[in-house]
DNA sequence: ATATAAATTTAGATATACCTAAAAATTATA
DNA sequence: TATAATTTTTAGGTATATCTAAATTTATAT
């Protein structure tokens, strides 16, 4: 139906319409893509010609709903085989994203559907990102930042924010994986930097940084 | 490292040198690849250079050892995804082709290891066909034609030389599956028709045209 | 052996998705 | 507000993988 490059734009703009109001930039999108502002202007001509985004010369675009709805079933494909990859093959989850970049581009409804069915209908990927539904429905997760929570609170690291490869491999090296249920012991005031009681038992520093990029519920 | 369109070309080039002896030619890619014959000159001239194959002018094409390798490569991922659509997602062996077309181009050594072994490192996709090892080694399977097999003579369906959907639809609807095990009960002279007993319950009979496309063994 | 048929290659186009460099429009600044 | 800086678009070009139509080579048949 859509072309590899066509999902990969579509993505990158729902994703940065996100962070910012309306009118995305070509600037921003060549930034986010790793292109080059003229190459954005050709194929935003394209989707626009295709109905996918409304496209005003030198105002930025604005995904339609026919756009929206490209952008979120990519984001689910990518989602739910990030979770095959991490649940079933065992990847690290800072190795799962790379390849399901590659996967989310499969066209098949039967097999992301079965997929789906196959991973018990996973409501989160490996990073604690929500997984739209097959109609782009959203379980918005009420995830909370890391450097928020008070202390003694007995918490579950649920998310990321922070999905670099560089912050996943750290948070793994001083073992806080996704699900691990933790306690914040002592609050810092100077650097609020953090000490972590891990499953009752290991305690383990950690700056403000890394609190930061860490959801938990 | 090499594109979707010359894995294809490599594959469809593979499969026809075991067909026929050497020098394959334009042509018959050409209707293999359900392209035109100068789209296949083109692109032999790519792949001539970059010492995937042998090409001489008017003489048809011969695989390099390095084309082979991606060739092997290229249907060792393809069988391997059918076998996880087929044994994990619960495809029927006639829907599995289609989509695995898709899956094999994928580029990760990782990902095919980590799900062949997921797999329980499966010798033979849902169509009876060996997968080819990480060397490009074939376990070769020695399974004879069911139109060749003696009277009373206990067999496992084990293969199918026609792989096309129609035909994998019909073995469906009579019950003959991979793994099924049958004996020959019947052998008519006059069409060479069988009659078979399936898991020594069912009768059926079945046409020489399909008893030839059935391997056992 | 030569004419005819078939197979193959070449020449010249098209569409996609890129690029660089220059021009135009917008925004920021003095 | 006029000028400078930035952003965006346009113009023109590249590489991949196609195609049609014409030319060339090889195979076949009389």
């Amino acid at each position: 139906m859509y072309s590899f490059t066509e999902e990969n734009y579509l993505k990158a703009i729902y994703k940065l319409s996100n962070n910012h109001g309306n009118g995305v930039s070509t600037n921003s999108i060549a930034e986010n893509m790793e292109t080059k502002a003229a190459s954005v202007t050709d194929m935003i001509k394209k989707l626009s010609d295709k109905k996918l985004l409304k496209y005003e010369k030198y105002k930025g675009v604005n995904l339609t709903q026919k756009g929206k709805d490209v952008a979120l079933q990519t984001i689910r494909k990518h989602r739910i085989w990030e979770v095959f990859l991490h649940e079933k093959l065992k990847f690290g989850w800072e190795e799962v994203h790379e390849v399901a970049e590659q996967l989310e581009h499969i066209q098949s409804e039967l097999l992301i559907n079965k997929l789906d069915e196959f991973l018990g209908y996973p409501t989160h990927d490996p990073h604690g990102d929500p997984i739209p539904g097959e109609n782009g429905e959203f379980h918005s997760n009420a995830f909370v930042s890391l450097d928020t929570v008070d202390a003694n609170k007995k918490v579950i690291l649920s998310g990321v924010i922070n999905h670099s490869v560089p912050f996943l491999q750290h948070l793994k090296k001083i073992d806080l994986t996704l699900g691990q249920k933790l306690i914040v012991i002592e609050i810092n005031e100077y650097d609020r930097s953090l000490k972590l009681l891990l499953n009752g038992k290991i305690e383990i520093f950690i700056s403000n940084e890394v609190a930061k990029n860490i959801l938990v519920k």
